[in-house]
RNA sequence: UGGGGCGUCGCCAAGCGGUAAGGCACCGGAUUUUGAUUCCGGCAUUCCCAGGUUCGAUUCCUGGCGCCCCAGCCA
């Protein structure tokens, strides 16, 4: 349905790329996706895995998945599988490259131990404070540790007993020998291996050292051959540490290129401040349908041709940018659009009876799914004497854009009869309970004989065979365009990011598959939660609002 | 006041010396049994600022200014 071909823009990375291509500097594309299984991805995640298995499938090279596993204390098996399914949820296919850096814990061990006989490395035994205090600042520079001047001998005596578990977590660490005076803290002599007598996901109770993420990484990307190392931002200043490994260890040299990390309005995509959400309960789960997580928006019933959309729509840059939650909104509706059955649902029943019409009449309406698409087919809508009708589309006194219900005023039920309301019922608190209507029967597929207009369109339920279902309606998150602009951005959280309702709705909308979405006409798009529903007994999430220009006039 | 980056429309973003693409948002207007969708039209004489080079600069040079990142035995 081509609803998700976006005109493809360059940008500075496919640019390179080309470049290099054309020019002979590399002859193939390998690119990789390199999280660490330490909770559960993002949409800013989206946004780096599909520019990296996008950039492989338009160059037809290959993209590997590969687990940056090093801190075996914050991860687990369970994030790996999440994060599997999220990747394969948005399409992509890393084939028979599936890597975890553990994979490559022999080899790097054997490679700093290469280090410390080239004396490049060295094994210090400073505290953690003592070491961070000879770092140096951003203005001054480090001064060398004590130990910096170990033999070779004596550093690969002391490695060695690391590694034999000799030595209690923190006791030592292995660090490069560059330079305590460079400008980039990154390296002055960087860590490499710490001692944590942990228990890793993968290698299990093998090794009691374990390798920095600096120490792994671009190793990592070296021994799979990947030609483009594409991270974020924030690793720019670690690219000439990565460089200098590659170059002692003389290994092959993928190129690392940066670009800027998504951040999406009235969201927060740190994982720390989502495992805290999490934690904290301010949101059910990582699936909460709030959460800007792949589960989460799942759940919620973004498509994931619409997340493919806006990760390709958004483009990639190196200037710190703030995307508008419009886009990810918009690439949702228009995907839903094309997709989504339409279906009739009220969410604040008014009850409406029809004067003329026979109160033991039932008839049995037919309307499309989809009114851009007859080949959708259509489905039977039970019509009676007895309606609801929303809230909102009555106004005692209504102003004069106001084309919807009124006293004497008349509207088009969707897919039925033109009604004209004929009288108000009040209760003894003033609130109006029922409107009785007149309904012109011959409006059925037609507009009145006469050749009036009515331009108002309503949509409604049968009462006797309306059912009531849960909608969850769920809103942003947080109040704040930037959350963090706040003191704290727990204060900026919306407090009416959830509510739920019971709403009365066309029998259709019963029997239904988890996870399938519908448009409430004039309402919104709804998701059948895949989490809550039951047979015969579904619980809808609001997706997405429809597009609402009255709402704006108000 | 060290180092690394970035500055093109409200938000993203192409452009790479030849006279400002596109998307979102916004504002019209047409069609419409969803105030939805669709459709037309509008929306930067100007590219952070100031100089300079050039016939010509958003694109090159110089100098400012502004913003982001870095002092984990996290990634």
């Amino acid at each position: 349905m081509g609803t998700s071909e976006t005109a493809v823009t360059s940008n500075f990375i496919r640019n390179i790329i080309a470049e290099d291509l054309e020019n002979g500097k590399r002859e193939q594309v390998v690119t990789r996706f390199p999280p660490e299984p330490n909770g559960y991805l993002h949409i800013g995640h989206a946004k780096s895995f599909s520019l990296n298995f996008g950039l492989a499938e338009d160059f037809s090279g290959r993209c590997h998945l590969r687990f940056d596993d090093t801190n075996p204390i914050k991860e687990e098996d369970e994030y790996v599988d999440a994060i599997k399914a999220d990747v394969r949820w948005l399409g992509f296919d890393w084939g028979e490259h599936l890597h975890f850096a553990s994979d490559y814990f022999d080899q790097l061990y054997l490679w700093a131990v290469q280090l410390i006989k080239a004396g490049k490395a060295y094994v210090d035994s400073q505290t953690a404070e003592e070491m961070r205090e000879n770092r140096g600042t951003l203005t001054q520079p480090g001064v060398n540790s004590p130990f910096r001047d170990r033999s070779v001998v004596e550093n690969l005596e002391l490695f060695e007993k690391m590694k034999a578990g000799e030595f209690p977590d923190g006791a030592h660490i292995l660090r490069a020998k560059i330079d305590m005076s460079s400008p980039n803290m990154n390296l002055r002599d960087p860590a490499m291996y710490r001692i944590l007598h942990a228990h890793h996901h993968r290698t299990g109770d093998k090794w009691c050292i374990y390798p920095m993420y600096d120490f792994a990484h671009g190793q990592g990307d070296s021994i799979e051959g990947v030609t483009y190392s594409i991270c974020t931002l924030e690793f720019e200043d670690h690219r000439p540490l990565y460089d200098w490994f590659i170059e002692q260890l003389g290994i092959f040299a993928p190129q690392q290129i940066e670009f800027a990390r998504l951040n999406l309005s009235y969201t927060v995509m740190s994982k720390r401040k989502l495992l805290q959400l999490v934690n904290e309960q301010y949101v059910s789960g990582w699936d909460d349908p709030r959460m800007p997580t792949l589960v989460g928006m799942r759940r919620r019933g973004y498509p994931p041709a619409a997340i493919r959309t806006f990760c390709e729509r958004i483009g990639v840059g190196k200037g710190a940018s703030w995307i508008d939650l419009s886009v990810l909104e918009d690439c949702v509706r228009e995907q839903l659009n094309e997709s989504a059955y339409r279906r009739l649902a009220v969410l604040k029943p008014l009850k409406v009876t029809l004067s003329n019409y026979p109160a033991d009449k039932i008839e049995m309406l037919e309307a499309p799914n989809h009114p851009q698409q007859p080949e959708l087919g259509k489905r039977k809508l039970p019509f009676s004497h007895e309606l609801y009708i929303d809230r909102d589309d009555f106004m005692e006194e209504p102003p004069k854009k106001f084309f919807r219900l009124g006293p004497g005023r008349e509207v088009r039920l969707r897919n039925a009869y033109i009604i004209k309301c004929e009288e108000v019922i009040k209760n003894s608190d003033g609130d109006v309970v029922e409107l009785r209507c007149s309904a012109d029967l011959d409006t059925l597929g037609q507009n009145p004989a006469d050749g009036h207009k009515v331009k108002g369109i309503v949509h409604w339920v049968s009462a006797v065979q309306a059912q009531e279902v849960e909608v969850r309606l769920y809103d942003r998150l947080f109040n704040q365009e930037n959350p963090d602009k706040a003191e704290n951005y727990l204060q900026a959280l919306n407090p009416d990011s959830f509510q739920t309702t019971t709403a009365l709705v066309e029998p259709e909308l019963i029997a239904v598959e988890p996870g399938s979405t519908f448009q409430f006409e004039r309402v919104g798009y709804f998701t059948v939660d895949s989490k809550d529903s039951k047979s015969g007994q579904p619980v809808f999430n609001r997706t997405v609002t429809l597009r609402d220009t009255w709402a704006k006039l108000k």
